[in-house]
RNA sequence: GGCCGAGUGGUUCAGUCGGUUAGAACGCCGGCCUGUCACGCCGGAGGUCGAGGGUUCAAGUCCCUUCUCGGUCGCCA
């Protein structure tokens, strides 16, 4: 017995008319248009495919077989007496001999219709994420994801990289995210921890002479989810140079993506190289995120010295204002009432407005409390009638915040300030070293420790000095940022053990710590290592960009939940008492169930 | 952990000011139908309204507690 197909359901034309075929497939939908005639819609993975019911002997097979079970049907084809232009497959249908059942969907009720899946519950969806994937519009994310991978390992190799795979279970590592444990049978009281990311396995591959690296590599962390952040496990594409700095890595990257996002993004016009590099203390400012959407060509004002002394409390007590002017502004008071309520729900902070009427008076919102200034505003602002300004008031980063935040809705709110068909790519450059930590009050390593400050050695003596203010020295780190979705962290790393002792001096550490939490890396770099910087862009968030999802749980083949739990397969899991006894662990305290 | 939203037949939802027998669509079952393709028409089954408590003559609806899911903030070097 043989379940071999001759064609897929995809493939039969109108030249095929008169074969004898077999397809395979499940049996999607039978539509029963008179006493002993039917049409059944077989569909595989390529596509449907139409079978004809003529027989009363067939017809009663057919309606003993649920939908959703497994069918090969042996027939000829034949021209339909009436096409499909929809289908691809339209012109044709099958004509069976013989149906046989392969695998028999034994309830005739399903926990959602297949082709509505997207519809159903979510909950629903990851239980049952076998039969989710069966509807072609749930499947084509995971193909998406499929033919990006591709796409960036054929592109990453052309351009010099080798692909290596770095260890799964390794040593917890002290900084950055709550680590996934992993108990050590042999090692009682240790443990293994997963990776968050291969950082500081591919310096070592660095340091052991590889000159470009990457992987495709999947990282965990155990940190809370988001709708564009699945708990537990992610994948990015990471990758590292040696001999190489900024320049180098930004160059790989506008030359690797541009065209994949082109080729397979919703929209087929992205970026081209170079991108726009905007230092971190500038998109604060002037888009008030560090992950701007350039799509939108609104930016941030500020007008601070403008309102002082304003006769409204939230103004005239915040430190910093800011405005965002929407010139030719559609939107009714009840639209900007609206966009206001959510930029408080995001922003955390409520945010004001005005605008300047046809009449080329302000009016609206916080208009009265301007009036004594009107024209300074104006002409200040550059205000036209029709023009709305959204404004925000605070401490320094909540009015930031809050600008941001305001700025983004403004943009989708207005079509006439966001060409949204697009990918639009920059890097924000030049992040701060160091900040001043709000619970120590002390200086603190802002981002990643590891990242070589710009100036090197020379910059920290001079800091340390008091030359200069520890606070204006920059890293050579990176963001890659793509329509306000932050795609990736890189830099150049600091290879130089007496740069990274210097570097933690800074922070009251010294060189005993630095071999305590990263002994690898720091024995490594004892011996030699070359001048090396990297990026990790996450995949799945490229991917959830380029299929335009609003959930990255739609661009993973089997994401977990929100609490992650994987509901489908049952994790995590109680366990044998035996597993525990040989692992040495005792559950204590309170436990589910 | 905080805040917001949701939870009603298998699925997606509606349900007014608290008031009679909780509705619709799809799905399912039965019947009719020889060119359907979201087939159509007729009929039917299927609900302890997430759980627990309270107010009331009367609760899907109001109040309290709790569970679950989603969004968001915290968190994510």
């Amino acid at each position: 017995m043989t379940q071999n197909r001759t064609h897929t359901c995809n493939e039969l034309r109108i030249e095929n008319v008169g074969e004898k075929v077999r397809i395979v497939g499940w049996m999607e939908n039978v539509r029963e248009v008179g006493s002993n005639f039917a049409f059944v819609v077989v569909r595989d993975f390529y596509g449907t495919t139409q079978v004809v019911i003529e027989d009363e002997k067939l017809m009663a097979q057919v309606k003993g077989i649920n939908k959703e079970s497994t069918i090969a049907v042996d027939g000829l084809v034949r021209e339909r007496a009436s096409k499909n232009p929809k289908q691809a497959t339209g012109d044709i249908e099958v004509v069976p001999e013989k149906i046989e059942v392969l695998g028999k969907c034994r309830y005739n009720e399903l926990p959602f219709e297949i082709n509505r899946s997207r519809e159903a519950d979510e909950t629903q969806r990851l239980r049952y994420r076998y039969l989710d994937l069966r509807n072609p519009a749930v499947k084509q994310n995971i193909i998406l994801r499929c033919n990006v991978v591709a796409a960036l390992r054929q592109a990453m190799t052309e351009h010099g990289f080798l692909e290596i795979t770095t260890p799964i279970l390794t040593a917890s590592s002290p900084e950055g995210a709550r680590d996934y444990l992993v108990p050590a049978r042999k090692h009682p009281g240790k443990f293994y921890a997963l990776p968050q990311a291969p950082q500081q396995f591919k310096q070592l591959l660095m340091t052991a002479g590889f000159d470009r690296y990457f992987q495709i590599a999947p990282c965990f962390r155990d940190e809370d989810a988001r709708g564009d952040r699945s708990p537990g496990e992610f994948y990015q594409l990471d990758m590292e140079m040696a001999f190489a700095d900024q320049d180098d890595v930004f160059a790989v990257l506008e030359d690797v993506l541009p065209p994949i996002f082109a080729k397979f993004g919703t929209y087929n016009i992205a970026s081209t190289a170079p991108f726009r590099r905007i230092p971190y203390l500038e998109a604060m400012d002037k888009y008030g995120s560090d992950k701007p959407d350039l799509r939108i060509d609104l930016t941030v004002q500020d007008i601070s010295a403008l309102v002082a002394g304003v006769d409204f409390a939230p103004l005239a007590e915040a430190n910093v204002v800011k405005a965002i002017v929407v010139s030719d502004c559609a939107l009714t008071r009840k639209n900007i009432d609206k966009l206001c309520a959510d930029v408080e729900v995001q922003a955390g902070y409520k945010p004001y407005w005005f605008r300047l009427d046809d009449s080329g008076e302000l009016s609206g919102g916080i208009a009265k409390f301007l009036a004594d200034r009107k024209e300074q505003v104006v002409t200040a602002l550059g205000l036209k009638p029709g023009c709305l300004v959204g404004v925000a008031a605070g401490a320094k980063e909540a009015a930031q915040k809050t600008a941001g935040v305001m700025r983004k809705m403004l943009g989708a709110a207005c079509p006439n300030h966001m060409d949204k068909e697009r990918y639009e790519f920059c890097w924000i450059v030049d992040f701060p070293m160091y900040e001043i930590g709000e619970e120590s009050g002390e200086l603190e390593f802002c981002h990643n420790p590891f990242s070589m400050p710009s100036g090197g050695l020379d910059v920290l003596l001079k800091a340390e000095r008091g030359e200069i203010d520890p606070l204006s020295i920059t890293a050579d780190q990176y963001d890659l940022v793509c329509n306000g979705v932050e795609l990736s962290s890189g830099a150049v790393r600091n290879h130089d053990p007496e740069i990274m002792i210097k570097a933690f001096e800074m922070v009251r550490l010294g060189e005993e710590d630095v071999k305590k939490k990263f002994p690898a890396m720091y024995n490594a770099f004892c011996y030699g290592a070359p001048p090396h910087a990297g990026i990790a862009p996450g995949v799945d968030r490229m991917v959830m960009l380029l299929s335009g999802e609003e959930s990255i749980r739609e661009v993973i083949p089997f994401p977990m939940n929100k609490n992650a739990q994987d509901i489908m397969m049952g994790a995590p899991s109680t366990v044998e008492q035996k597993q525990l006894d040989e692992l040495h662990i005792a559950i204590v305290g309170e436990t589910e169930e």
